[in-house]
DNA sequence: TTGTATGCGTTATCAA
DNA sequence: TTGATAACGCATACAA
């Protein structure tokens, strides 16, 4: 049955179910219910094909299965568009976290790309409607529609991660970024700051009107006007954190009063902002705090070490998986939810009190 | 032939094949062609065709289409173990450049880890015994092997990134390790130094063995004993970089006649090594100037900013979806091959002439 | 408990 | 240039 067995020339392409029906003396079918269904073959016929099977090294073939069962076991994940080191130190540990979840659970996990060019959107798109994907992790805050096609009318099962999407009717796994913010803006506030800089991520976007919200609520629950605080970038992505970090270290120095007290909303932005500011003689945290918003590892090496509100990425990952697959399962739609995972602020050594 | 047309609870499916030839009023094997040999059909029919598909959005079954052909188009990608954010700040980047590479080839790019536990040699294998892969690119040192079988054997075609395993019979793309450690070396002995710490990945490993040669070929060539040199590390693979860099901040402190230049092989080795001793007192680039290896972006903002031996990663990604796609078309074999592409030494303020 | 037979959606061979 | 038909490797309904 298998072609290939030595033929000069011809690669080997593993042995196939039927060999291993022959080896074993039984109908193709049986060892497909020994393989799958142990419980409903007898016991000595399923020692005889694992025997044989072990023997020849068989491995199912994943598309015929799959174009059997009219289902593929694969997930895409879909990361933002190029160049995505910017904003997340953090993507590998993402994919880490799921791919291994993912295969605990016998998927496997495949990388799209969503920028800005057509050609991304339309390989994503396709990749739903080929079948060659079951249900999609996107970690992006748009969705790809093209020519009237979405991810939701190729009935692909997302979940989306980081980005609160539940607005768009997508089960979405968030950290709490307002209440972390507005709890390290208080711990500012404690120590004695009282005027800010906020740097802002893409104005209108999920995570910055939640963490900006959660700057005003602290201040609030202080006792302080809004004025006390600045904001800076608003136009570009999080993925181009460095350059929103090193214009609003521009923005700060311009400032009459300046603030004594920084909040980035990612840690690229604080990193590019205090290497800045302290090219310009300013010393931190004397001159000024500052606490920002990912917990990448190479914070605890800045000098000085940065304080971050530290997002569980591993959780994240795993609840991500944990929805996505629930929503695969069940035939019923999962009901719209937000799974929030608290982050953990970690305090360094970039946050003094004000010396005013 | 959709048996799915909004039947209630039913989830669309796309529309088949079939569902286009009907439309077009042709059968289904003039599709087929039309799709995939458009010169070999008549015009007209073949716009009847293309319209029906447009209008049905149909998108072809990759998993019949792989079953039929017998061929997957998808590549996997091997990473190193869990947690793999550490050494390389640059595998998003990889990804990202590889992923688009492959797309425009047509191909779909999965990711599998490889680290300590048998589960992931197993699925890495089986990914390629069940045909679910049609080529690998890896990015370890080392191969998956596990009761004999080898991706090898299942005729999958392997390039490796970023390690030299042409030794194993692996195409390779790397960079010119030796020569840009021995350039930048001779950049700091022009500038005066003549003492070195060398902070090494994994002992034995290519690169170190490679950079370390590098380092040894600068003494040589400027007349220095290789008594200049120090080494520190050696026993962590370079995802523990940060914590190699600690280690050897530690030895630092601890040697009788300090080095006055450092060479780390990786930018995370660099970081927490400048962080460490700075935290001790030493002030950057004046007591000790330091380099590294990778050129991850953080190190524009590392304070002071930090030279380093930038991979071409984006360049190397192209090469290496080169050199496999070329060894999946080609039925022959690929000549095993090393191809190397230059790293850029980046001059940044981490570096001063020895003031002796 | 096991075997036979059919079909998943596509491509490719062969006639027409 | 087009159409009927047979695989690809597996899973499952059904018969034995």
């Amino acid at each position: 049955m298998n072609k290939n067995k030595g033929v000069a020339g011809e690669e080997p392409s593993g042995a196939l179910m039927a060999d291993v029906a022959r080896l074993a003396g039984v109908a193709i079918s049986t060892v497909s219910r020994a393989l799958a269904n142990p419980g409903r073959v007898n016991e000595k016929t399923r020692a005889k094909i694992n025997a044989a099977a072990r023997q020849l090294g068989y491995t199912p073939n994943a598309m015929a299965r799959g174009l059997r069962v009219g289902k593929s076991n694969t997930i895409m994940i879909i990361l933002p568009g190029s160049p995505y080191y910017g904003a997340s130190q953090i993507i590998p540990q993402v994919l880490q976290s799921i791919n291994k979840s993912l295969i605990q659970r016998g998927y496997n996990l495949m990388i799209a790309n969503l920028d800005r060019e057509e050609a991304s959107e339309r390989h994503i798109l396709d990749l739903a409607f080929s079948g060659t994907v079951r249900g999609a992790i996107i970690f992006s805050s748009k969705l790809p529609e093209i020519e009237g096609r979405s991810p939701a009318g190729a009935g692909l099962p997302i979940v989306s991660m980081l980005f609160d999407m539940s607005d768009a009717g997508l089960p979405s796994v968030v950290t709490n970024d307002r209440e972390a913010i507005r709890d390290a803006t208080m711990e500012l506030i404690r120590s004695g700051h009282r005027r800010f800089l906020y740097i802002a991520g893409p104005e209108g976007n999920y995570h910055d009107v939640e963490r900006y919200a959660g700057v005003l609520e602290a201040l609030r629950a202080e006792g302080l006007s809004e004025e006390a605080v600045s904001r800076s970038g608003g136009d570009l992505e999080y993925q181009h954190g460095f350059e929103i970090g090193i214009r609003a270290a521009e923005d700060f120095m311009k400032l009459a009063v300046r603030p004594t007290a920084v909040i980035a909303t990612s840690d690229d932005m604080a990193i590019s902002f205090m290497s800045i500011i302290q090219r310009a003689g300013l010393v931190i945290p004397e001159h000024v705090s500052v606490v920002s918003f990912d917990g990448s590892p190479v914070c605890e090496f800045c000098s000085p070490p940065l304080s971050t509100i530290k997002q569980p990425v591993e959780e994240m990952g795993r609840a991500a998986v944990e929805l996505l697959l629930g929503a695969i399962s069940q035939t019923q739609d999962a009901a719209t939810t937000r799974t929030v995972i608290r982050s953990q602020l970690i305090l360094r050594e970039s946050i003094a009190p004000a010396r005013d």
